[in-house]
DNA sequence: ATTTCTACCTTTTGCGCATAAGGTTTTCTA
DNA sequence: TAGAAAACCTTATGCGCAAAAGGTAGAAAT
């Protein structure tokens, strides 16, 4: 590793002409010191200490990148393939700013604060996060913030929200349902907050539309990390008997569900209609074909880079809440059913 | 932020002082000190600046991980779930060892080597990397590295090797295929390098214990990227009817491919066997359930981490070619056959 | 009573870089 | 031809931290 001292001695000059030929500065240096500087810069293949570099200019060109996923417990895998195509995503895109990712794979929001200011982060995106994970960070946090299917709030943190319309998903994917005659609906969450909760009233909102109420008994939350359980899949699928669909908040649980469900002689959609969430590589590639809510995940990561480097780089906007539009992406898991026909066995 | 000088000043005392405290160099330090420093350091949530810490240690406590990856052309998506679930295991152990992780998703690595001394990471793990990957690095790099599923060059890095027993895999799967009377089997690769090759090379070993000898139509390559479209995916439709099999080296090709063929009428396993390479979620997930050659993935990314930190450390080891056992997974996608049995049509 | 030791501090230095401030020349302007 | 300006340098400083080296008391050892 060659430095800017070394490269100064070498050439018998100061280290702030290196510095400047280095920085294209080059109208305060002669053009025949600049050519012996980059010669040399070629030859040793000069690289800047970021490190330093942070130092000075009190930032790092880090962007962090905080996951709060379904991580299985025991093998530490990532299991929900949403996660690795954001992931791609978003590092497509720091990258092309000329900026560099740093990943956290935790839903403990004061580690992750501790190692972005360890690191002189600068910015961080959060991706997943629910009001609860907020509740220990003690300190007033003021970095450049964007989170991504989240909700936290407001006070703790000044941030962009990127996110769907998760209400207006979930309204169009019940309509949907309803549509096709289905009238006994489960719906199965992750948790009653965050994009969850939204797409509950989304799908409550449906349900009104037709005249209907949300029963109690028809919301199934598992946790995360739970639907994988063979207990609650049992459970599931003892109830299954009551619904002619089910609707998930995630492709993840609408996959994992039907497989089990299948397996057992369940068949889908002919005995029970099954609909997902993200549209994910999975939702296209199970059969019966998921139908689900579409997405563009692409778009999801550039926003929130573009949104967090124009909060570094202090340009000035409007929105703080942007909502991705949605579509429903009609594929194999559902079929029409005769309102009043009750559930099958 | 704090900063070390600011609490020496607050409590008028040298920054050595605070810094020992924060050491845990308490023999140095009077009790009565210890305690004031203590006090403030959790006041004010000190946490200290890497990028400082890192001038003065010269080591930086970052892990970079760099994945060439089956990532989406246009969309940028890591499609592969495999890498999602790597990209887990990494992170995990890269944590619990108290070291930080900065990814790039790319195959340029000369470009990665910049980054990497640029942030003068410790040490570096590469995913999927093959020996063309490395030609365009100039200078020898002298990190610690550590390779996982890739093929490169011993003269231009010393690196310790993490992969599967493929040839062990590839021999194992093929031998079930001819047990189960096949004997048109296609071998379908990203290219004939890495991995691939290896398990290409268990392939013929089995074929050839069969008495049989690999025919060179029946190798089938379409690199990364290639295989999704549907011009590539038509053409293997039209070979299918020349096979009983279809051996794929990743579970991605064996699923993209069995539903293409399903699409179209293909009955799988009925018509035509198809197996895999990884046992991801995929393989779980897909009807029929995929037959494939399973792996620990979390053991993978412990390993490499492992390794790396031995050499970061400077811990003695032998091993420069760990490779990792290996099974069969037998599921659904497999059928039995007469061997005189001609492909269907 | 002198020396040695220990407990507890501080001063100083440097990691690699960026930049403010300070020099010379040489060239231009009035 | 004096004075200003431009062109091209250098010196000095500090970012936050760690560690080597250098104190200064008072207690213990000789």
């Amino acid at each position: 590793m060659i430095t800017i001292k070394d490269m100064a001695e070498m050439l018998g000059i100061s280290t702030t002409t290196v510095s400047n030929v280095i920085h294209g500065k080059t109208s305060e240096v002669s053009q025949k010191t600049v050519e012996r500087v980059e010669k040399l810069l070629e030859e040793y293949e000069y690289v800047p200490n970021i490190s330093a570099r942070s130092l000075t200019q009190n930032c790092s060109n880090i962007i962090g990148v905080a996951l709060k996923c379904r991580k299985d417990k025991y093998t530490n895998l990532i299991m929900d393939p949403f996660f690795g195509e954001l992931l791609g995503a978003l590092e497509a895109e720091i990258r092309a700013r000329g900026y560099f990712m740093m990943i956290y794979i935790s839903n403990d929001i004061s580690e992750i604060i501790r190692n972005v200011l360890t690191w002189n982060v600068d910015g961080l995106i959060l991706v997943g996060m629910l009001h609860d994970d907020f509740i220990r960070v003690k300190s007033r946090y003021k970095k450049p913030t964007v989170l991504i299917d989240s909700y936290a709030p407001r006070e703790i943190m000044n941030y962009v929200n990127i996110g769907l319309d998760d209400e207006k998903g979930a309204y169009e994917i019940t309509c949907y349902l309803l549509k096709m005659g289905h009238r006994k609906i489960a719906f199965l969450a992750d948790n009653m907050e965050g994009v969850d909760y939204i797409r509950f009233q989304g799908h409550q909102r449906a349900l009104l539309d037709y005249g209907l109420e949300m029963q109690e008994e028809n919301l199934l939350i598992f946790h995360p990390g739970t639907v994988e359980r063979e207990s609650s899949l049992r459970e599931l699928y003892c109830q299954a008997k009551n619904y002619t669909a089910f609707m998930c908040c995630s492709d993840y649980y609408a996959v994992i569900l039907m497989n089990y469900f299948m397996d057992r002689g369940i068949k889908i959609p002919e005995d029970l209609s099954v609909t997902g969430f993200d549209d994910n590589l999975m939702s296209r590639i199970v059969r019966p074909a998921l139908t689900t809510v579409g997405q563009d995940v692409t778009e999801k990561g550039q926003l929130a880079v573009d949104y967090l480097l124009k909060m570094i780089q202090g340009t000035e906007f409007s929105e703080s809440d942007v909502k991705l539009p949605v579509k429903v992406v009609i594929r194999d898991s559902v079929r029409p059913v005769q309102p009043e026909e009750s559930p099958k066995e």
